[in-house]
DNA sequence: ATTAATCTTCTGTTTATCTTCGGTTTGTTA
DNA sequence: TAACAAACCGAAGATAAACAGAAGATTAAT
């Protein structure tokens, strides 16, 4: 899941890239409005977070050119709590909904979780791939009787291929969606990650869950499917 | 838990100040009205006590504008004993409760407990881990046969991991709940009394409690659960 | 004025993440 | 089907980040 984070006061977006990252997200920060455009541009977000207030070019501006370009991504919206005419201009402008400062952090993920949901990116709780349970809310993976000790990286990869189970991901969309806008592009990071997370859950098992798909990416069942 | 107190008398205030922080609560003081909203529109709290008779805004005022701007968290009035009418009032404006002054202070403790139960924020009154007995009235705590000192703060961060025990709680979630809005997400205070924790309660007992999620948080369980 | 609690700073340790590089597999082509 | 290249694997070490812990500074309590 990889979150635009546009916020200018420095305490708070530490704030919230921290906490967004102690639960696998990945979060891209920009400072200031121009600065987020440019990121949405290059770059695919599952959703991402304007705060109304910013130099340069404040949350609603960029929302609304974002909408304009044709950019889809659901929108979240952080207004101060007094402004209770920007929810209304907010939502006016394109935004999927709006949070007023300061929050609770755990509302604010419920409502990352409730704007994924309505776009159809979903974030189910539990996901279940053959023998192999994992719960996205506790961040923990079990395959069969034994629990798995993932890391954050490799927790979110295995995440990402499980939501889309059965489908070959491209190492550019795994890139995308695991890690942030510091990739390379040439390194062989997403093939270390995979070699790590087959030698924890599927090293030893009869059924091999991660799939090699030479020349398109990876794959995550339980390998009958053919192609 | 953390309180909002507006109370324009300065003997009373810190009178309150001091028995809520005892009682482990963070507590933010505002000076009058104006400034109670202020601080409510820039934070969430738990609880709000409001007294009636205020210079700039009373009460009332500030409960209904509070209400207006879609702010639910519970209210207590305090209002002075012959003000009969202030609690047919208080409650028309959306408070939750009243309290005449002067009070005994358990009273203030007791109907902050019930306020807190009925908004779903419940505080048992004794949190059993393992050997480990916390109890949250006398806020005492107790390891085995050893009673254990801690300090408030120790005590706060105690209890909010006891509260979500079997949970990993992210830096961002214990800010929050522990400290109050001036925290720095670049201080290692939390390491710091994670640390204090843990020498006066797990050190030298067979069974660590506190452990550590490296990338996620940290969890009060007695490590034989997940991951 | 003294003590205790809280916070800051700094330094050391551990662990995750990333890089590098040589080895292996797989598919292609002559 | 031998030879080759591209794609992938995997080990191992380097770097960076997260965490632990000590010790002193600051603030508040008595």
């Amino acid at each position: 899941m990889k979150v635009l984070l546009a916020e200018d006061d420095q305490r708070i977006a530490n704030f919230i890239i921290k906490g967004l990252r102690e639960n696998a997200y990945a979060v891209d920060a920009a400072a200031d409005g121009e600065d987020a455009l440019y990121q949405a541009a290059i770059n695919t977000y599952d959703v991402i977070i304007l705060d109304v207030m910013m130099p340069v070019k404040d949350g609603f501006a960029v929302c609304r050119e974002l909408r304009e370009s044709g950019v889809k991504t659901p929108v979240l919206m952080l207004t101060a709590r007094d402004a209770i005419d920007d929810k209304i201009s907010g939502l006016d402008y394109g935004a999927d909904d709006y949070l007023t400062k300061p929050f609770e952090f755990g509302e604010l993920l419920a409502r990352l979780r409730a704007l994924l949901r309505r776009s159809g990116e979903i974030r189910p709780p539990k996901i279940v791939i053959e023998d192999l349970e994992i719960n996205t809310t506790a961040q923990t993976v079990r395959r069969g009787e034994n629990e798995i000790s993932l890391t954050t990286k490799e927790y979110t990869l295995l995440e990402y291929l499980a939501r889309e189970k059965g489908k070959v991901v491209g190492r550019a969309e795994i890139a995308e969606h695991v890690w942030d806008e510091s990739f390379d592009a040439f390194s062989n990071l997403i093939e270390v990650y995979v070699n790590r997370l087959r030698s924890k859950m599927d090293e030893g098992y009869d059924v091999q869950l991660i799939h090699t798909r030479r020349g398109a990416g990876y794959i995550l069942d339980d390998g009958k499917g053919s192609t």
